[in-house]
Formats: C-alpha cells, structure tokens, sequence
DNA sequence: AACATGATTCGCT
DNA sequence: GCGAATCATGTTG
C-alpha cells in the first residue's frame, strides 16, 4: 500500500515496464525526462500524460536499468474523505480507478517528482499487501509490446475488474 | 524554432 | 462505443 498526501491506499493494479529493454517505456530512450528512472530504485517519477493527467512510477529497477512501475488503481483504504474532495461525484471503489484518477485521488502531483519512497514523507510506501489471487494480462495503452503480459492486478478486486473490459479485449 | 504525438479521461450519441 | 480536449516532451528543420 501507498501513504500519500493524507490518504492511503492499496494498490490493486500495475503495469511493469522493462526500462532500457522495453519498447514501451519512457526509458527506452534515455531523456531528460525520463533520466530519474536511471537513478536508483524506489523514487518516484511523476509525468504529464495528454496534457491534463498525471501518473504515478514507482522505479524498481538497479540504477542504470531503468525498470519501473506504473500505478494503474487502487483502493483507499483511509483518508476516503480526502480523496472524495479531489474526486467529486466518484463512487469510493472508483476514486482510484486508473493511472491518472490514482495520481488525482492520491494527490500526487509534479512537486512528488523523485520522491523517496522508504523514507517518512508525503509520500511514501506502506505495509506491504499480499492478495489472495494475483492476474495478469496484456499491458494497456501502449503500441508497443502490448503483448507482454506485463499487467498485474488483484483478481476479482471491484476496483480494476469493471476497468478497461469493454471493446477489444482479448481475453475475457 | 516548429511539428507530431501520447503509460488517458470524460462526455455525448 | 466513439471522439474531443490539451500541452509537455521528444524529434525534426
């Protein structure tokens, strides 16, 4: 689980991306942006998707790999008032449902840029949840390497199940 | 310095 | 279910 800005949060759904060896990642080609994912594990990297969104990396990879993790949903599990004032009108299953709505919901923003992790901050990680059931799947969003099965999310969990099901999914 | 594009989401049909 | 919104980053001239 996740403590952020008052909130906390379990994650439910994540989406791996392999750095330096992966197509798909903002790391694939070393750039300014993506530099601090070359540093070393458990910071955070924060970026701005269609100009509006924010998601949430959790770099895991050694320093130079450039392997992280993308936040995809999650549950809150406290500070629910908190995170209803950023997410109005959402039912509570919802309010981190998908990697820009967790960022909102977390109020994760670019000022976390780089955070730490481990260490007592705004934001910083939790105990650790182990579910019952672990899936996974096809990553989401990306043109490239969408095949891997690099998507992982807590089986049956109603804050993922309902997400991303509906046009051409492969599997059911 | 200008152009193309995306780890998406929300609203309308 | 489909399409628009919206802008920083990366790439090209």
């Amino acid at each position: 689980m996740v403590h952020a800005h008052g909130t906390t949060i379990v994650i439910t759904e994540v989406e791996a991306y392999g750095g330096t060896q992966d197509p798909a990642s903002h790391a694939f080609t070393r750039t300014p942006r993506s530099e601090i994912m070359y540093g070393p594990p458990w910071h955070l990297y924060v970026y701005r998707s269609y100009g509006i969104h924010l998601c949430a990396n959790v770099v895991t990879g050694p320093t130079e790999e450039a392997a992280a993790v993308l936040l995809r949903a999650g549950r809150v599990v406290d500070g629910l008032d908190v995170a209803r004032l950023r997410r109005p009108g959402v039912a509570d299953q919802h309010l981190a449902r998908g990697p820009g709505n967790f960022a909102r919901a977390a109020g994760i923003g670019v000022d976390d840029l780089g955070t730490f992790l481990l260490a007592e901050g705004p934001v910083h990680l939790g105990d650790r949840v182990t579910p019952a059931s672990v899936s996974s799947g096809p990553r989401v969003g990306v043109s490239r390497e969408a095949d891997r099965p690099w998507r992982f999310w807590i089986t049956g969990d109603p804050t993922v199940s309902a997400y991303r099901r509906s046009p051409r999914a492969t599997s059911p």
